[in-house]
DNA sequence: TGAAATGTTGGGGCG
DNA sequence: ACGCCCCAACATTTC
């Protein structure tokens, strides 16, 4: 039987400018790509109609057909990658593996475990950069060692994109974001295996949801105005792409090109995605305790009544319950809603920003471990780059400023001016100074 | 990618 | 004309 090559999905769900496919279909052997349904990942999940998972099958299948249509099957499996694995090793005769490199903790450790099962065999799993434009090592202060501080970060990153220039140029220039058109080598270089049936939903015990996802572009117009309208949540000024940076169902690298065509401000977002994706690679004990050590002294009141009204969205703080609203109906909110529902949580409720991380994790579509830990850890003021502790969201003048009209509050909160919105669990003034005294306890100790 | 408290300044009303 | 007060507007400091 004729070697093959695996090209490995995992969060990079496109075959359009994809680095490891690339690569996979220019070795000389037939590529038979594979996705793995993990279940060390699925079991955990509470939400057996999770639209994540949605999401994901529904790509499988178009992905499936793509393949099929030139000529190829992409294979897809249900069960613990290490065990999937030793099954490939006995059905298959693999020459090599290629994939794309995915930085969280437990994506470290599986493919680690997973070379190592491969090694055993005398098989190389080739991995390439594809997730973002910089990976932790490339982007270093002049001393050698990782920024902790975004905007001098981005200077070195934007200066990056185009080595050994002074003035920069455009995206088609820059190394960094030339693309790999995998879609362009499909043909002729797949493996045209037996075809085995795809997994439904209900087979991995989930179901089926209706639900639309955001569509994979942008417009200019959008992009062109970014800066000016990003703010304000009950326009659509903000991408919506998130989910699909997450499952790699875009290319970073094109976006980043339109990006830097077109807006700063805009660029400046997808910089952000790097700069916490490095600061979780470079400091792992950030996904579960504070990035600076003496804010994990802070003791959190963490009332399990308060944190259920959060957030089911009844805090009596409109723009509040606005977003946890979106939240728990759609799946995405809007990202300064999302600044000012976290500042509610640590610093009025005083409630672990762990508890909250764990709660967007649950619902966002888009959640991406190191820019959603890294958003709560700056909202908590115990991150990198984090605003002071002392900087304390005010909600009503939160609201006053970007939802003047009441728009996006009346979207999500119909009942509010009438009887049956609730009044404020917690009065801003006395939240607020219970806040200070609180944070400056646990950081500066009982003298402070 | 804060907000509140406190300080400073200067115009205008008024005796 | 002058001093005094008030207060808005802005600046600075503090949390």
């Amino acid at each position: 039987m004729q070697k093959v090559v695996v090209f490995w999905f995992r969060r990079d769900l496109r075959l359009e400018d994809n680095t490891a496919l690339f690569h996979a279909l220019s070795a000389g052997y037939p590529v038979l790509p594979l996705f793995i349904f993990d279940r060390n990942i699925l079991d955990e999940l509470e939400d057996r109609s999770d639209l994540r998972v949605n999401f994901i099958h529904q790509t499988i299948l178009s992905l499936a057909a793509t393949l099929h249509e030139h000529g190829g099957q992409l294979l897809v499996k249900y069960g613990k990658p290490q065990e999937v694995w030793q099954e490939l090793l006995r059905e298959y005769p693999i020459a090599a593996v290629y994939t794309n490199r995915d930085y969280e903790p437990y994506a470290r450790q599986r493919d680690a475990a997973v070379a190592a099962l491969l090694a055993e065999s005398g098989i190389t799993l080739h991995t390439f950069k594809d997730h973002v434009i910089f990976e932790e090592q490339e982007i270093l202060s002049k001393s050698g060692t990782p920024y902790t501080v975004f905007t001098p970060y981005s200077r070195t990153w934007k200066a990056a994109l185009f080595p050994g220039q002074t003035t920069p140029g455009s995206g088609k220039d820059s190394p960094h974001l030339q693309a790999f058109p995998s879609e362009k080598l499909l043909t002729g270089n797949l493996f045209a295996a037996i075809s085995t049936p795809i997994p439904s939903l209900a087979a991995m015990n989930f179901e089926p949801a209706e639900m639309s996802f955001p569509p994979t572009t942008v417009s200019q117009e959008l992009i062109r105005h970014y800066d000016e309208t990003r703010n304000f949540p009950a326009q659509r000024g903000t991408s919506r792409l998130g989910i699909h940076f997450r499952f790699g169902t875009i290319s970073i690298r094109e976006k980043a090109r339109k990006a830097l065509a077109l807006n700063e401000t805009y660029l400046n977002e997808l910089i952000w995605r790097d700069f916490y994706a490095q600061i979780l690679a470079n400091f792992p004990h950030v996904a579960t305790q504070s990035f600076r050590p003496e804010y994990d002294r802070i003791a959190w009141r963490n009332d399990e009544a308060e944190f259920q009204r959060w957030c089911a969205g009844t805090t009596g703080y409109p723009i509040v319950d606005a977003g946890m609203r979106e939240l728990n109906t759609t799946g995405f909110m809007h990202n300064r809603v999302r600044m000012i529902t976290a500042s509610f949580l640590t610093k009025h409720l005083l409630i672990d920003w762990r508890w909250g991380e764990a709660y967007f994790a649950k619902k966002l579509l888009d959640f991406d471990l190191a820019s959603n830990n890294g958003g709560w850890q700056w909202a908590a003021g115990c991150g990198t780059d984090a605003a002071p502790y002392f900087r304390v969201f005010n909600p009503t003048a939160q609201q006053e400023k970007f939802d003047p009209e009441l728009k996006y509050v009346r979207r999500w909160v119909p009942e509010y001016g009438t009887t049956r919105y609730p009044r404020p669990m917690v009065d801003h003034k006395t939240a607020r100074e219970r806040c200070l005294a609180v944070y400056q306890k646990g950081i500066k100790g009982d003298e402070g």
